[in-house]
DNA sequence: AATGATCGCAACCGCTTTCCC
DNA sequence: GGGGAAAGCGGTTGCGATCAT
């Protein structure tokens, strides 16, 4: 074989693209042994030849425990809809509100699928009566965006009350019930130190993955699969247990997660266990503490748009 | 059946923000 | 407080899958 591509750099070449189902049971070991972080550490240490920052974001957005992909609900769709035209293209804060969802796979659902349903619903003749025109919504989300960040700050300034009258108690906002909204839901994140259970989710998840990489394989070269034996001692389960013959990156989300939770059910547990790197933030004033959002969560559980008359709430 | 167009999504890029010494 | 490293974030790309002709 001959010399790699433009390998003038002394420095090993690293390598990009998908990820293969053997770098990624070296990653998840490795991050079942030592907890997510340390991401540069990564490499050196398992012989991966990956940056630091594919790792984590490999980690992330596909890899890490509690992530559900595909199949969006209908109101997931709502909720994605109400809080696009709310927060704009902010993902990451949107996906704050939705367990499970990364805010990669929230950022491509819009692109792909919202957006355009969205616009076709907009060109339609007969729109609903709650329906705004573009202009009507820009202006709206100009309002809400100045009210929310006036809310941001009102919230900041309350919690910073609170925490520095009260030092004995767990500065948590919820145990005040005079204020059931969703402050609740969407407490400053507690940083946790990552628990087994969390790791063997994470195994379930890996293994649905790989499951799926195997049967595309047979489906597509019909060779044998090089895949564990080892992966399925490793996670105690027959890579076996699977299915319908189609089987896409989509069917992972076909085998449904146990328990799972419906938005008005939202416990501040999933909450925030999907959040980025929940392992390394801390206080997390993003814009979820703002207590006039529980009109805006009204209008999520309920699933209509905002009305005229809810704007004049704002 | 062949092939070009479009879609869907994981991963990357590069900028901004946060962290840490 | 400043400077470098790491993390966060949103836009964009690359490519396999699927659809249309």
């Amino acid at each position: 074989m001959g010399r790699p591509p433009s390998s003038h750099h002394h420095q090993n070449m690293l390598k990009k693209g998908p990820w293969t189902p053997e770098e990624d049971i070296i990653l998840v070991s490795y991050i079942q042994e030592h907890g997510p972080g340390n991401w540069k550490s990564i490499p050196p240490n398992t012989g991966l030849l990956r940056c630091s920052k594919s790792c984590r974001l490999r980690w992330t957005n596909y890899l890490r425990p509690g992530i559900k992909r595909g199949n969006f609900s209908d109101q997931e769709d709502r909720m994605i809809i109400h809080l696009q035209a709310l927060l704009g293209n902010r993902w990451a804060a949107i996906a704050s509100y939705l367990p499970e969802r990364t805010d990669n796979d929230i950022k491509n659902y819009w692109n792909n699928h919202l957006s355009k349903k969205l616009r076709k619903l907009d060109a339609g003749p007969d729109s609903q009566h709650h329906q705004l025109t573009n202009s009507q919504s820009n202006i709206l989300r100009g309002q809400w965006e100045r009210t929310l960040q006036e809310d941001i700050q009102m919230a900041k300034q309350a919690l910073h009350a609170a925490l520095s009258v009260d030092h004995h108690s767990n500065p948590v906002i919820n145990t005040n019930s005079n204020s059931n909204l969703l402050i609740h839901h969407h407490e400053p994140l507690i940083p946790r130190p990552p628990s087994a259970a969390s790791y063997a989710s994470s195994t379930q998840n890996i293994s649905r993955l790989l499951r799926g990489w195997m049967n595309q394989e047979s489906r597509r070269s019909g060779h044998h699969s090089y895949l564990p034996a080892a992966w399925s001692m490793a996670n105690g389960s027959s890579p076996s247990e699977d299915h319908e013959g189609t089987l896409s990156y989509s069917s992972y989300s076909e085998v449904s997660q146990p328990e799972e939770n419906t938005i008005g059910q939202l416990t501040p547990e999933t909450h925030h266990s999907h959040c980025r790197d929940h392992s390394m933030a801390g206080m997390d004033l993003h814009d979820h503490e703002a207590p006039a959002l529980n009109l805006i969560e009204k209008w999520l559980l309920e699933g209509g748009l905002p009305t005229a008359d809810d704007l004049s709430l704002l």
